[in-house]
DNA sequence: TTGTAGGCGTTATCAT
DNA sequence: ATGATAACGCCTACAA
């Protein structure tokens, strides 16, 4: 049981010496051991395992300026993050594309406006050699603090910069294609028969929200007026928006909620009412959450996007810059390349 | 918009000749000034904010060998992540406790077996000063592993060895008084009255689920045989087991669920077998998971445990061996001080 | 193919 | 109170 000498772990320095070599032949085994003698190689690696050493990361980075880190900033204040796997999911994602080029995850959480300084600072530290950051809200100050440092970043999401300024200058984004599937939704619904079809919004300071209305607005333009209430994506806030929608329209005979959490709700309240679901009151989601949509009673027709796969588009996105990247270029200051993903529409017994 | 020349940020070296100082007085201003003339400490502060100086961390880590950051281990290769709210509500708690530490989160996922070697590297190669690790499994390696690098280390929930070998030694960790919580809660189904009381398992080889069954065990030896199926903390886990134990004995009038989420599978199979709750069969959780237990239907009756609590236990545990801890040893080779937080039974509808 | 030597940006020790 | 200067552990020209 030789405990290496608690506190103090061995160096290259230590591992040359053991090997009877110099450290540069030391440190390139480290590296790969091109263009050392397999014999060299050899001793080198035998004095790896026999001393136990492992890099220091710290030396190893001053002088590559390379940490093998990449930063995933979470900016939800609310609860939200506990309860709505999306989070996990994408995390999940990322963490195992990260994983696979050899890259660790920092996990940056927001919790108030005042964590942005601390954020900056870390970024600016060279902690880190890229960024993924998603559920920005309108007037996020993120993107800018990422451009303004030039830190290498992909966010998930559409950002939502106050439009007008040119501010979104080749900004990389995953998001998913939340009008084009908010529109499937809708005209399933129509095609379906119903004619008054309400819609439960997400936060609307949130693009994805923005842009699943719009989709919504979309499909409806001919069909007939647009009724909506705006909820927070939470189950309670989509009963509250249920319970407002009922209140202003008595007739409702169909509701596309922003998220499957809102649309769990909705069903809550729809019971409660009296009216059956899809029965009197057909019902879509959005995300297909994993537990929730299936689990739900009945089992919601939703819209799925392929979460865990955006997570990995962030980070395979990321990598690329970071690495074969056009160019070394700091600023990642390439063609702008949104990636929109597909969404598909998943049948089950709410509509 | 004066960019700081991309790709090379300003060194301590920049800041000190801008402000007409030494390196060394530059220094001690950005770690807090003490002993430099006012006048100094504000040329050089000046200094600092007009080239955007932030300290090098890789070069700062070098020579004081700490880094600021801490790991959080996840070893939970199946999809628990996703769905069981458990998980954030313990990084959430831990990530807090950090943050006022001015203390870095470095996420590590494991999936399977393999990762531990990369996971060992990562330790040992000097990344984070200290581990949380939680959701071990019987004879998981971690435990060995933060042990033989002496990496001062953290566990969520009583790690289990093996018994017998004395790998337990000074090991600190935190978790909920399962077993006492169970205990409460299979005494309060008996008190209501209940005579057939059935217990759905957590998967045996996590220290919560066996401890929560001996809880079982201790409550009911008295009253009656035992009557236990294994899930796996999942809803269709806890939809199996029911479904079992119905099989084995029809006459069940309770049953306690080793976490909600299985709770919520067991309701289901329980209503379709024509049998209501808790009327014919009173039902009991355990968790107070965030929006599972509250929006069950009926609402279930479960055993609060305080997670995200737990959660900042753990961290701040850590962060005094970290600093102040009784000494600088590196093993942190102190007393061992599992700490044992309390739960409490929530009354709902479900018993 | 191998070794020598310089430097990455900080902190810390020692004079001054 | 301030300033040289030597580490910290590693990589990488460059020289041999």
């Amino acid at each position: 049981m030789t405990e290496p000498s608690p506190g103090s772990r061995p160096t290259l320095e230590a591992v040359a010496e053991h090997a009877g070599v110099s450290r540069a032949t030391a440190s390139r085994v480290v590296n790969g051991g091109d263009g050392v003698r397999a014999h060299l190689v050899d001793r080198v690696r035998t004095a790896i395992r026999e001393l136990g050493y492992v890099p220091n990361h710290a030396a190893r980075t001053l002088v590559t300026r390379r940490t093998g880190a990449v930063a995933v900033i979470i900016a939800e204040p609310e609860i939200r993050i506990f309860s709505d796997p999306f989070f996990s999911r994408q995390v999940r994602g990322i963490a195992k594309e990260l994983t696979a080029h050899d890259t660790q995850l920092v996990l940056l959480l927001v919790e108030d406006r005042g964590d942005y300084d601390r954020i900056e600072r870390y970024l600016a530290g060279g902690h880190v050699d890229g960024a993924l950051a998603f559920s920005l809200h309108t007037d996020d100050p993120l993107p800018a603090i990422t451009r303004r440092i030039g830190m290498p970043t992909v966010f998930g999401g559409r950002p939502g910069w106050t439009t007008g300024t040119g501010e979104g200058e080749g900004v990389a984004y995953v998001d998913a294609d939340n009008r084009g599937g908010a529109r499937e939704a809708v005209r399933y619904l129509l095609a379906q028969g119903r004619r008054r079809i309400a819609h439960i919004a997400g936060p609307l300071d949130q693009t994805s929200a923005a842009d699943r209305l719009s989709g919504y607005r979309d499909a409806l333009a001919a069909a007939g007026p647009e009724l909506f209430a705006e909820g927070d994506f939470t189950p309670a806030g989509g009963a509250r928006a249920m319970a407002e929608l009922l209140d202003r329209d008595a007739g409702i005979d169909a509701v596309f909620a922003g998220n499957d959490l809102m649309a769990t709700g909705a069903l809550r309240v729809l019971r409660e009412s009296g009216r059956t679901v899809p029965g009197d009151v057909a019902l879509v989601g959005f995300d297909d959450a994993e537990p929730v949509a299936e689990s739900a009673d009945p089992p919601l027709t939703t819209v799925r996007q392929d979460i865990e796969g955006m997570g990995r588009l962030m980070a395979r996105l990321l990598m690329g810059r970071l690495n074969g990247g056009p160019d070394g270029a700091p600023h990642g200051r390439t063609t702008p390349d949104p990636v929109i993903t597909a969404t598909a529409l998943v049948r089950r017994a709410s509509a």
